[in-house]
DNA sequence: CAGGGGTTGTGCATTATTTCACAGCCAGCG
DNA sequence: CGCTGGCTGTGAAATAATGCACAACCCCTG
C-alpha cells in the first residue's frame, strides 16, 4: 500500500472529474456508491478508479460501495481544494471576465480576488465586483493578497512577460488561456488550456470517422 | 513505416500543438526549424516529435530540419485544418460571449456561423456579428449549414440535452465546456475542457511543491 | 573529394498506465 | 449461523507511450 510514491497524472484528472461528478449526486440523496456506478457516470473504468483511491489509502467498504460525503471529503483532502483558495487573474478582456463571472469557480473553493491589465482603458473598471488593477502594482498587491495560484487570460505574445511577472509575486502554479508554451522556473507549475488545440484534435476525429449510417 | 495504424492520442495533441507554434513563427522569416528548436520552444521531446511525424510519413532533411512552410502544411494537413470549417455554438452566456468574439478561431479555420440559446431574452440579441437563434431550431440551421463541430457553452444540468440536439442535427464531434460527462452515441467525438479540474489539479501540484528557496 | 558538425528516422529498452482476475469482505436472509 | 450476491483492493499481465542511441544522411569548407 504505497502512500507517498509518484502519482500518475492521470490518477489526479481522473479524481478531479470524479470530484465534480460527487458534489452533482452529493444534492440528491445518494448515500453511497460503487465503483462501478462512477464509470458509467463518468467513463472512469471501475478497477481504475479503485485503484487511484488505493493510492492515497482511501477505502470503500466491500459489498456496498463508498460513502459519498466522506469519498468527497477525502478527495478533496488529496487534491487540496476543502479550503478557499485565491487566485489572480492577468488579463481582463473577453475571457478574462467571463472567468470572473464564473460561479463555479467560487462553487469550488476558488476565488477571485484580483484581476490585472496593462490597458489604462481597463484599469479602474470595475468587473461584477472587482476593480482591475495595474499589472504594474500585482506584486505588491499581491504581497497582501498570499495568493499562489494564476490566471493567464492575457493575449499570446504578452504571456511570458505576465509569467515572469506572476512568478515574481510569489504565484507557484499557473493556469495558462493564452495559446503559447510558457518557461516557468523549477519549482511552479503549468498547466495549458488551448481550445484551438482541442479542437485540431477533434477536427482529426472528424476526418476519421465513419460516415453517418443514416438512412 | 506505419502509415496508417493507430494513432496515439498524445501524438495528436503534440501535432497541435507545434501547429499553434509554426504559425507564429510563419510570420519571422524563418526558413527551417530542427526538433530540437521545437523542443526548447514548445518543450516536446525532440526524438518524440520526429517520431511523432514519422507515423505519417512526413520527413525533414537530416543535417537541415524541416521546411517551416512545408510542415506547416503537412501538420494542417494530417489534423484537417486546411480548409475553413463551420462551427456551432450552443449558449450564449458568458463564456459564449467570449468564444464567437475570440479571434484565434477564425485565424485557424475554425469559424462560428451560428449561435443558440433557449433563453428567450438571449434569442434575437446581436453578438458580434451572429445573432442568436432559438436552440429549438438548430436541427432544422444546420441542414443548411451543414457544421459538424458543436461547441457547448450552456449550464451543466443542460449539457446532455443539448448533446441530444447537436448529435441530432447532424453534429460529428464536440467541444464541451460544461463541467459534466456527457454521453453520445458511437461515432461522435468528444472532447471536455474543465477549468475547474484543471484548477484542482493545479491545487494538488502546489500541496507538493518545495516551499520556495528565496532568501 | 575527404572530413566534420549537425540532424534525421527508427529499432529497441525502458518506463508509465491500464486492465484483468480473483481472494476476501460485507450485509441480508432464511 | 451458513450461504449468497455484490463489491472492494491489489498483484500480476498486458498495453501504451516515451526516451535512447546510433546508422544514415546532408551540407559546407578547404
Ligand atoms: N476569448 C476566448 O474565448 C478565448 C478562448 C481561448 C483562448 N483565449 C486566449 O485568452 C487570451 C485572452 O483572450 P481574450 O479574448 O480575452 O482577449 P482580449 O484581447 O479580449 O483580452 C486580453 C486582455 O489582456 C490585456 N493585456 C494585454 N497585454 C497585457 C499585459 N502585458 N499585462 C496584462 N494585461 C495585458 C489586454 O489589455 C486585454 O484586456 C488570449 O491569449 C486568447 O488567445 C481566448
Ligand atoms: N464563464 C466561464 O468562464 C466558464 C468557465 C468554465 C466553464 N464554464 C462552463 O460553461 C458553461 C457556460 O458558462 P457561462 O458562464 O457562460 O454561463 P451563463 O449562465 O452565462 O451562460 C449559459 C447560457 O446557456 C443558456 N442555456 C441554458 N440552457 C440552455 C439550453 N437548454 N439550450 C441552450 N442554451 C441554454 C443560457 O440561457 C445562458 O445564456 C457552464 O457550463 C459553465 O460551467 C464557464
Amino acid at each position: 500500500m504505497p502512500r507517498e510514491t509518484k502519482i500518475p497524472l492521470p490518477t489526479l484528472e481522473r479524481l478531479a472529474t470524479c470530484y465534480r461528478y460527487l458534489t452533482d449526486i452529493e444534492s440528491r440523496n445518494v448515500e453511497t456508491i460503487s465503483s462501478s456506478a462512477i464509470e458509467t457516470a463518468t467513463g472512469i473504468h471501475a478497477a481504475q478508479f479503485r485503484k487511484d483511491l488505493s493510492y492515497f489509502g482511501v477505502f470503500g467498504r466491500p459489498g456496498i460501495g463508498y460513502d459519498v460525503d466522506d469519498l468527497k471529503r477525502r478527495i478533496a483532502g488529496i487534491l487540496k481544494v476543502e479550503n478557499e483558495q485565491p487566485v489572480i487573474l492577468v488579463g481582463a478582456g473577453n475571457l478574462g471576465s467571463a472567468l470572473v463571472g464564473f460561479f463555479g469557480l467560487p462553487q469550488h473553493n476558488f476565488h477571485i480576488v484580483a484581476v490585472f491589465d496593462n490597458n489604462p482603458r481597463k484599469i479602474g473598471q470595475t468587473l461584477w465586483d472587482l476593480q482591475v488593477q495595474d499589472v504594474g502594482r500585482l506584486s505588491e498587491t499581491n504581497a497582501q493578497l498570499g495568493a499562489r495560484i494564476g490566471i493567464i487570460a492575457g493575449p499570446a505574445v504578452a504571456a511570458q512577460n505576465i509569467t515572469d511577472v506572476l512568478v515574481d509575486a510569489g504565484i507557484r502554479v499557473i493556469l495558462n488561456f493564452a495559446p503559447t508554451t510558457i518557461r516557468v522556473p523549477d519549482g511552479v507549475g503549468v498547466r495549458n488550456v488551448c481550445f484551438i488545440q482541442e479542437l485540431a484534435v477533434l477536427s482529426y476525429y472528424l476526418s476519421k470517422l465513419p460516415e453517418p449510417n443514416v438512412g
